[in-house]
DNA sequence: GTGAATGTTAACAG
DNA sequence: CCTGTTAACATTCA
């Protein structure tokens, strides 16, 4: 389910608990949930594929992974990993990974999240360019660099900037580079959308197909080392070593 | 029944 | 100690 903008939608849908006092938390996560009854959940926030509850005595952290989920006044038959009951309502997290952030120290980096009003592309740019070495289709699903890209938002970016997918990052010059960071904050806009819209995104130019709009082959490549498939066109994009 | 899929992190080896 | 590889987590859909 989770990719960046999947993660937005949540917050999206959670904004009526906000100022609400938990009435009882639980899960069977390793992280105790007693010092959440009876506080007040004071605000949501995002970044990448990371979701915030913030209290006033901590933070907790949640991940959806590959098959997590979170249901809004609704329950599956297993039982939940983590929860949230209000007076009205409940929030209901399967398969999530939770823990509690101490402290009051900084949660992120606003400008590497690809949909956060405060992203910045200099800033990305810059941390590109510390990693010249490194193939960009890795660096795209580094998330302290594109913080909530994940494989289909990676696959729609490199085909609609005209990258191959394993192209050095420090040969792409410049001013590719800046249409693929901004490919990746549009696309990812789009993705949000169709979610919003639909509640299902399958606006897809060459993830998963065999052939793109324009009736050019689609490559399939399987990169071993992190067990992903990467779609691209050998034709429209181009591989800069 | 089988296999694949939007992801991270802990544990381990070297 | 640092770095890279492997296992674990556990669900839904075709």
């Amino acid at each position: 389910m989770p990719e960046g903008p999947s993660i937005l939608l949540l917050k999206k849908q959670l904004q009526p608990f906000v100022g609400k006092i938990v009435k009882q938390a639980g899960g069977y996560g390793p992280m105790s949930t007693g010092w959440l009854k009876g506080k007040k959940l004071k605000d949501i926030q995002t970044h990448g594929k990371h979701l915030y509850f913030i209290f006033t005595n901590g933070v907790v952290q949640l991940h959806l992974g590959l098959f997590g989920d979170v249901l809004v006044n609704e329950r599956k038959k297993v039982n939940r990993k983590f929860y949230l009951e209000f007076a009205h309502g409940e929030i209901n997290g399967y398969v999530v990974s939770v823990k509690k952030v101490e402290g009051d120290k900084k949660l992120y980096d606003p400008r590497t999240d690809i949909l956060s009003a405060d992203f910045s592309a200099a800033h990305v740019k810059s941390l590109v360019g510390e990693q010249p070495e490194k193939d960009i289709a890795g660096l795209l699903m580094d998330q302290k660099i594109f913080a909530g890209v994940g494989n289909k938002i990676r696959v729609e970016a490199l085909y609609r900037s005209g990258i191959h997918p394993l192209s050095k990052a420090g040969k792409i010059p410049s001013k590719v580079l800046s249409k693929l960071i901004a490919s990746a904050r549009s696309y990812a806009k789009i993705f949000y959308k169709n979610l919003e819209k639909t509640g299902s995104n399958k606006d897809f130019k060459a993830y998963q197909q065999e052939h793109d709009p324009q009736g050019n082959e689609i490559t399939m490549k399987y990169l071993a080392k992190e067990k992903r498939k990467v779609y691209f066109s050998e034709r429209k994009q181009k591989l800069y070593t």
